[in-house]
RNA sequence: GGGGGGAUGUCCGAGUGGUUAAAGGAGACGGGCUGUAAACCCGUUGGCUCUGCCUACACAGGUUCGAAUCCUGUUCCCCCCA
């Protein structure tokens, strides 16, 4: 194995902020001392299955640890989601069955291997059920550790505190249980996004209090959306799932920013060495190229940009459009088909026509017509705005 | 336990009896320009069988010719005191 300092440095490159200092150089010496790899923990949430871009920067450094032979425990929080997080105003989360959450951490073990890699000795995943399921003594010993000052502190508690906003005793609580996490499966290393630095470092006060070793820290940056503003989620829209087709994944690429350009390629582990460097739309195709290879299948990306110049360059109707029905005779109202085409509201699709934005075969749809005769229909293309297709043939409309 | 304040469209946020589908902003969407970038310009933004109709200002009821606006009850949230 090299020198630990070494391989610390590497692993910390683009890292938000990797402590305390020397904390990780240190825990490698330790386990390497003790003939064994590190432990290196991750903590996810059995909430939302999909795995988007924003997710894979951490595994992405999941992954080099592996790569360096290290050891990465998965933490599915089973225990906590069952609990159910009553953050926010929005109404209580509804509480997940168990079901659920088997589907759930199924989903996400199943998209998190497309970035980690699936060997027992490099991967090792457990279910914080396992010893959150405690008693109520063990729970109030667990209780004296965070000082309420403490958690006051954190950031978005001062804020929201400040704000007005409610905090939720069992919002106090969720670090606490985090930390203990990092106790029971005995954490070397823990890595998350800069939001879970609070967390990250209180599983430290849980492990001292413990009596056990406290574990490095390393947070990364999050990963900003599609929208280049906000950090990447799912709630926000501004995601690209790595499940998603090709397509998708490199015509949402093209689409960001040009200043996320460098962040993407850092945190995501994509190498365009100095390629093109000063000509940001084509650094911008050979990342949108890289990420639908690696997440797609080999060979996708190239796929993908002929699609999509076919597509915005030439301005053809892609090849593959999903088919909607439509009657096979009389007259059929525009708008409704639109509607349930598309999934948006016919009074949408309505306006979407008053003001030019629908096509039939690539030929802008007349603004004052709104009924049409269903045969002259069949075959056309149907295409609302610039990149929703459908292709409409003849048959029985539920 | 007591007192006070609040709940408006996707979000923020005006509006305290009548031209209010509800100002303004953000976001989003459509068009133009373009590199499906940025910037900029124009338009739209509850639903619908659309010169009109229906549903909407936490929920339920009431007052009134007429309510988001007034009254009563309920739920939830915030602040202060104990």
């Amino acid at each position: 194995m090299a020198d630990p300092r070494t391989d610390a440095a590497f692993l910390t490159r683009n890292a938000a902020a990797a402590q305390p200092a020397g904390a990780l150089a240190e825990r490698m010496a330790v386990a390497e001392r003790e003939g064994r790899p590190l432990r290196v923990k991750l903590g996810i949430d059995p909430t939302a299955p999909d795995v988007h871009l924003g997710h894979v920067v951490v595994l992405q450094k999941l992954r080099e640890f592996q790569d360096l032979g290290h050891r990465v425990v998965l933490i599915i929080g089973d225990y906590t989601a069952r609990v159910g997080d009553p953050s926010g105003r929005s109404a209580t989360r509804p509480v997940l069955t168990t079901e659920d959450i088997d589907r759930n951490a199924r989903t996400y073990q199943d998209q998190a291997l497309r970035v980690l890699r699936d060997e027992p000795e490099l991967l090792e995943i457990r279910r914080n059920g396992e010893w959150l399921d405690m008693g109520m003594d063990a729970f109030l010993t667990l209780a004296r550790i965070p000082k309420v000052a403490q958690l006051l502190e954190r950031d978005d508690f001062a804020k929201r505190y400040a704000g007005g906003v409610t905090i939720s005793l069992l919002e106090f609580v969720y670090p606490l249980l985090q930390g203990y996490d990092s106790v029971a499966i005995e954490a070397d290393v823990e890595i998350g996004g800069t939001d879970q630095t609070f967390n990250l470092y209180f599983g430290r006060d849980v492990q001292r209090a413990e009596g056990r070793p406290e574990q490095s820290v390393i947070t990364m940056p999050l990963l900003v959306g599609t929208d280049g503003e906000k950090k990447m989620s799912k709630s926000l829209g501004n995601h690209i799932g790595i499940t998603e087709p090709a397509e998708e994944i490199f015509g949402r690429t093209m689409r960001i920013p040009d200043e996320l350009i460098a962040s993407w390629t850092d945190l995501l582990g994509v190498d365009l060495g100095g390629a093109a460097a000063d000509d940001p739309r084509a650094r911008k195709r050979a990342l949108a190229r890289a990420l639908c290879d690696r997440f797609a299948g080999q060979g996708e990306g190239d796929r993908a940009q002929e699609a999509f110049d076919r597509l915005f360059k030439d301005r053809a109707i892609p090849d593959d459009v999903a088919e909607h029905v439509v009657a096979d005779s009389g007259e059929v109202h525009l708008p409704a088909v639109i509607a349930s085409a598309f999934g948006v509201s016919r009074s949408e699709g309505r306006r979407a026509i008053t003001q030019g934005g629908v096509r039939i075969d690539g030929e802008p749809w007349p603004q004052d017509v709104l009924d049409a005769e269903a045969s002259e229909l069949h075959g056309s293309v149907l295409q609302l705005g610039k990149r929703r297709f459908a292709r409409l043939v003849a048959g029985q409309t539920a």
